[in-house]
DNA sequence: TGGAAAGAGGACGGCGTTGGTCCTATTTGG
DNA sequence: CCAAATAGGACCAACGCCGTCCTCTTTCCA
């Protein structure tokens, strides 16, 4: 379906809701029940979080996570990579380790490289602050453009 | 891994081929030997791009298919929707049909529309014959494809 | 006119991935 | 010393995908 996982998804609505208040630590019982989903699924979504370096972890009694950046320094393709790992949309691609049996009669071969650069750039022009964000849903470099298409 | 399916890269590829002789009727087995793909895999294939209207299948001995459009006519975005459904990266979009058990606390709700759109807007900005290798095949008369396929 | 070739449409099981949970070790505040 | 919280895996059920196969229909050709 070319959509990405829930563990994703989970990753921005918890980014989000820490993005509304940014200095104050917040542990992840906090965090599950301010969003309303459940407590081991938002610890392990923190523990990815923290692992790309999105979140910083403090240990201990009284611990929590700390957004490492402001949300509007986080593009969503930092967050799907996270998550997802690298945007390849096929096998067929510098990452891919290949496994491909037929590469010699391929006549697409390496030509999804181009695709692949494009997604990469409009998931990478969004940031999670502009999902977050009420109002000024205004000045989305990527997705401002030509949304009559659809 | 926000990967797309893998029929839909056998899609692009059988489209591919097929546009190496756009006026020609060619088979199902025809065009699994010249890809190097499974021949049950291949008939699924084009049932699916028939369905779409991407290829008008033709009925009866020496029967075969045939592109409705030239491949710079077919987006990708056509393709990924015909094997993959409608392009909705989580299930909080229009067609995602609810479903979300915490919609009520959910601070992203509605927001990933843009970021749908800019994917779609991506994908519909590049055709199946920009992913086709150009010169050597092209070049090809059309005859003579036939010994090129082993 | 009958058989063969090929598409149309659907059904089915194996398999890998994903999601959610849980367990243990480590750290730190009271 | 205990409680609270993160760090890091391990585990298992559920789901979707993929490849195959079956039957029916259509059409060409001998």
């Amino acid at each position: 379906m070319l959509k990405l996982s829930r563990l994703t998804d989970y990753g921005v609505v918890v980014l989000t809701r820490m993005g509304a208040a940014p200095s104050m630590r917040q542990s992840a019982p906090e965090l599950a029940h301010r969003t309303g989903l459940a407590e081991p699924t938002v610890a392990k979504v923190l523990k990815i979080l923290a692992g790309a370096g999105l979140v910083e972890g403090v240990r201990g009694a009284r611990g929590g996570y700390i957004l490492s950046r402001p949300l509007d320094a986080i593009p969503l393709s930092d967050v799907i990579t996270a998550f997802d790992g690298p945007i390849a949309l096929t096998a067929c691609v510098e990452g891919g380790g290949g496994g491909c049996g037929s590469e010699e009669h391929c006549p697409v071969r390496g030509r999804w490289d181009p695709v692949n650069h494009a997604i990469r750039h409009a998931l990478a022009g969004i940031t999670v602050a502009d999902l977050a964000v009420p109002a000024p849903i205004a000045f989305i470099p990527e997705a401002d453009l030509r949304l009559a298409a659809e």
